[in-house]
DNA sequence: TCGCTGGTGTTAGCTAATCTAACACGTGCT
DNA sequence: AGCACGTGTTAGATTAGCTAACACCAGCGA
């Protein structure tokens, strides 16, 4: 079992790899990149290259928008900053509000990656 | 857990993906398909897309060729076909030849994509 | 030694994929 | 009504990928 690199973490993929994992479109995603949520590499040639934890990114992204959530809501969740009411809290409070409506399970986390470490 | 579909057979990485997850060349990842080693989709544009379980062969392929065996050696490993000595002979002598290089360790099986799979 | 074969490098010319920037549009909120 | 947000679409430019061809060299058998 060899180990050969961060392999998770490692921008290799385009963004039409991202568009069919994700189902979501390449103006969406590049959207969601000016809105700070995702920070892509860049290929020699300026493509942008993500990485299998964007992609578990994006589909978390999708889902919490789906869930009525705004990308500055979102934004908030994932950079926590300082602020009035403790960050602590405020994750909470959103948390609380995705339970109740029923949208998300907190046991049933699924990451699309995991998919890719199918074992035979 | 959700499962999202058979990703370690969805053919979704171009060439540049797979040159830089199996430091092969295109023109080595090309010259093995026109060997029948792999048999990558295509899309609509005619670009080659590669699964997981394509880079796993090809890493595989590519330690074997270090391992001195040539492209047809590792064909007929690969696709077993009636010969005059059994396939399964075959495989186990070819299988001995590496042991004793000491090239090939049987219970040290690395994929590149079960990296790909890690578990936060 | 000569000539062949297998595996790879490189190039040219073409098509597909991606990039940025801009404008459009609907929905919801004030 | 006016504005902000999220997304669609388009144009024009650039990079990435494709095929086909030619080159090269290490190894190997005649």
């Amino acid at each position: 079992m060899t180990e050969i690199s961060a392999l998770r973490t490692r921008p290799v993929l385009p963004i039409s790899t991202v568009m069919a994992l994700t189902e979501l479109t390449a103006r969406q995603i590049r959207y969601y990149e000016t809105q700070e949520l995702i920070h892509p590499a860049r290929s020699a040639g300026n493509h942008r290259l993500y990485s299998l934890t964007d992609i578990d990114a994006l589909i978390e992204i999708r889902e919490q928008l789906a869930s009525g959530f705004s990308l500055a809501d979102i934004r908030a969740l994932r950079h926590p900053r300082r602020r009035e009411t403790s960050d602590s809290e405020a994750r909470r409070m959103l948390r609380e509000e995705l339970m109740n409506q029923g949208r998300l399970n907190p046991n049933d986390r699924h990451t699309l990656s995991q998919g890719f470490g199918f074992r035979s």
